[in-house]
DNA sequence: GCTTTGAGTTACTTATAGTAACCAACTTCA
DNA sequence: TGAAGTTGGTTACTATAAGTAACTCAAAGC
């Protein structure tokens, strides 16, 4: 009743997590360091879409994935490729023909991405609630 | 053994999630305009922060988050209070005295976070790994 | 030859992140 | 008296990243 939602959370893993923040292996912690690539719109979309997607090509991607533009999709598939979340195959024909598929280390992460999207999902009408309120009461 | 990970996904789960980056509520997938906001490095350093930092002033925080400046903790915890995730407890003395705390949505979605954290953490030298091979492979 | 095709580039504009200096108003110390 | 320190910010500016539109390549089809 008076129990806050974080006591749900084992004491011993939000331990973990404080530490991990505070780990600085060469200058960031690791946490920071993948946010750092990997904290962006295009590529949490564009791996949740690889999720269920299974190896579509770069334009059946780009229309999956409401909203990019070609330059973006590129520059997210190379980081991610880049990450090792994420493969490129390339079929030498004209024009030409490029799958892209998720990694093992990509489906791992997919798993905790879907997570993230089905809370977006979930507690969408309670953040629209929220930004509602909020800028009613900070209205001038 | 030539299983794939993504097969320990109940084909259920990955349904839902399409059916979700699908959809649109005025032009936006929930997922879409969710990440819009959020999916960036400080905001989710400071949820993942504020998870076991109880209420921090601000300044506390803002040396708990390495690297973030005065403006992006401002911008960002501005942003996540106006979502809801962030309540603002502001105590008038002087020099002013200023708490901030998860709420119930920003603890749900915390748990969540912890998964991306642990997720970090786990796979950092491989990412780490494949960035160098990515790099000595397409060197000129 | 002119058009289409897929998977990108390139050049350019706009938006966002990051840096550094400044502020308010009260307390402490000299 | 008056200079310096305190906290939680702003403001003005620069650097980086995202977004837009036009262009490219090499072959195939008309």
């Amino acid at each position: 009743m008076g129990v806050t939602i974080t006591e749900n959370q084992p004491v011993e893993r939000r331990k973990k997590i404080a530490k991990i923040l505070e780990e600085k292996a060469n200058g960031l912690c690791p946490v920071h360091d993948f946010l750092i690539h990997f904290a962006n719109k295009w590529s949490m979309l564009v791996v949740l879409n690889l999720g269920y997607a299974g190896s579509p090509r770069f334009n059946e991607l780009k229309s999956r994935v409401s909203g990019i533009s070609q330059r973006m999709l590129t520059v997210t598939l190379r980081s991610l490729e880049e990450d090792g979340l994420v493969t490129r195959q390339l079929y030498p024909e004209i024009p030409p023909r490029v799958e892209y598929q998720l990694t093992p280390l990509g489906k791992s992460l997919l798993d905790v991405m879907m997570g993230l999207g089905e809370w977006a999902a979930k507690h969408e009408a309670e953040i629209a609630k929220a930004r509602k309120k909020f800028r009613s009461r900070h209205a001038d």
